[in-house]
RNA sequence: GGUCGGGUGGCCGAGUGGCUAGGCAGAGGUCUGCAAAACCUUGUACAGCGGUUCGAAUCCGCUUCCGACCUCCA
């Protein structure tokens, strides 16, 4: 009855019916990190997005195969050096232990944000046979040139024959030729300005290199992205992700590999997380307008006027569309993290609500109408801020009859049973989100804290208001907030 | 310069040819010993100018501003 699932796929730029390749299953590619420094927040956003994404199908039933990549190698900088080899020479390391030191780090990180593990996280280094294969099959295909020991991507004849190149990005081969710097490694050894290199030859002092039947060297940045979703997901495959800034040229020169060694597009669907920015402007590693993920944590930025937790992060990330840039600001987080605070215990809240009735309750209905409504909205392309501003309409719904501001009756026990099941779902295995609740939760502080409620009914009953006050302003002095209803005092943390 | 995407109420952020997005902040009220929390009510926004239409913030054109990519970046 619900509508189908939709995606917005970035090769046609328009939203389609997903239809997998193979029914009842789902391959899917995300590019992930090159891990030669701490993962940054950006980053954080679009394996946010893609762990909804894979959360969503894996609801919807499918059987997910999740690929994300680990780059440990070929990355060049301006200057040609491989980001590894740098980050080795500038820690003194084995480049495998830079690469080992940043994946850990970034595997903590996506543990921190509640990420799921993908089901293969394949590294490049790892691949380096298919990789090779790959050169030689795109060699064979005629759609590659040797030079010097490097081989390099022929991007005109690939253009000229197949029409695809540029498909993705909207670039159109001639105005790279114009467009493109000519101070870049190698660029004399081209015939085109825009082909790339495939494999590169490495120099004498370079410490990452592989032998090969062109020369001892490296694979080309683009290539084990081809290689590797080849080799786990076939050649042709459902969902290829990642951030909007890979869309050109590292999207692009994939297709042309996998098409240049194959003659296939190789996914089906592409998809593009847009950019996560700071103060209206594009958060990046490279010019400084950026704020680590545990700084965010503790608060120890210019840019935030306190630390925020990872869940209200998430959160805050989630109430916009991943196609939609998301600016993040000090404001906007304190929003966030009230609203989250609210959702939560409103769903604290409805565990603890009884119904007298077994059905029929007069908002059963209306209630019944918000769930579908957040299904509806995920199946929208992956709608997170429409479905979470339903569950917000739920909040008033659940806190009234928490209150006894409406009777009881009004939602019935079978309804009740329904939405905290649903809540379940889209809260925590959807969405990806956990209440966080602290140690001291379930410690002694909760038994402290039920012992100096009593104490401060007791005074309130002898209306003894100066101690009661005494209480919740040191309470409160500590973060602790009381809360004061109809059926006696709670408390949380603020 | 080229390509693409945007400008929504104080802030963030959905959406849509006619029907309340939502969160936060603000205002009024209920409740309360007083508060807080909660609940109720409330603001009637869509860059500007034209055009299409019975009707546009939503479609088209122009203007303007912003951002991304074109070079390593999720």
């Amino acid at each position: 009855m619900d509508a189908p699932l939709q995606i917005y796929n970035s090769l046609t730029r328009q939203k389609e019916v997903f239809t997998p390749l193979h029914a009842g299953h789902v391959g899917m590619y995300v590019c992930g990190p090159t891990v030669y420094n701490d993962v940054h927040l950006g980053n954080c956003r679009t394996f946010i997005s893609f762990d909804v994404i894979y959360r969503y199908l894996t609801y919807l039933g499918y059987k997910v195969r999740y690929i994300r990549n680990i780059t440990d190698v070929g990355h060049l900088l301006d200057d040609g050096e491989d980001r590894m080899s740098k980050g080795a020479r500038l820690d003194n390391l084995e480049p495998m232990e830079v690469a080992q030191k940043y994946t850990n780090n970034f595997h903590d990180m996506m543990r921190t944000f509640n990420v799921l593990p993908p089901s293969i996280e394949p590294r490049a280094t790892g691949h380096i046979p298919e990789q090779i294969e790959m050169v030689q099959q795109i060699l064979d295909n005629g759609y590659a040139y040797i030079k010097n020991g490097s081989v390099y991507f022929d991007t005109v004849k690939f253009a000229e024959e197949t029409k695809e190149y540029g498909k993705l990005s909207g670039r159109v081969i001639e105005e790279l030729i114009a467009e493109s710097r000519d101070n870049l490694k190698n660029q004399d050894e081209k015939n085109h300005p825009s082909d790339f290199a495939i494999w590169m030859k490495a120099s004498d002092e370079h410490i990452m290199k592989w032998n090969s039947p062109w020369s001892v060297g490296f694979p080309g940045w683009h290539l084990e992205c081809s290689a590797m979703s080849t080799k786990y997901l076939g050649k042709q495959f459902d969902i290829h992700g990642g951030g909007n800034d890979l869309k050109f040229p590292h999207h692009e020169n994939e297709i042309a590999q996998n098409m240049g060694s194959c003659g296939c597009q190789p996914a089906k669907y592409w998809m593009h997380t847009n950019m996560l920015l700071m103060n209206g402007k594009k958060m990046s590693k490279s010019d400084g307008n950026t704020i680590s993920p545990s700084e965010l944590f503790t608060g120890d930025s210019p840019h935030v006027s306190k630390g925020y937790s990872p869940m209200v992060v998430r959160f805050f990330m989630l109430q916009s569309h991943y196609r939609s840039t998301n600016d993040l600001t000090d404001e906007a987080l304190q929003a966030a993290e009230k609203g989250f605070k609210r959702l939560t215990e409103a769903f604290e809240a409805l565990h603890k609500l009884h119904s007298p009735v077994t059905e029929g309750g007069a908002e059963d209905e209306n209630i019944s109408k918000i769930i579908h409504g957040v299904f509806e909205d995920m199946n929208d392309d992956f709608n997170t801020p429409k479905a979470i501003a339903r569950l917000f309409e739920l909040v008033p719904v659940i806190n009234s009859v928490k209150d006894g501001k409406i009777p009881p009756e009004s939602i019935s026990q079978k309804m009740l049973e329904e939405l905290k099941n649903a809540f379940h779902v889209i809260f925590f295995d959807i969405l990806g989100l956990k209440t966080e609740e602290s140690d001291a939760d379930k410690g002694y502080v909760k038994g402290l804290m039920e012992l100096i409620i009593r104490l401060r009914q007791q005074a309130r009953a002898n209306k003894d208001w100066a101690t009661s006050d005494t209480i919740r302003d040191s309470l409160n002095a500590l973060n602790i907030q009381i809360k004061d209803g109809k059926e006696g005092t709670e408390w949380s943390f603020k």
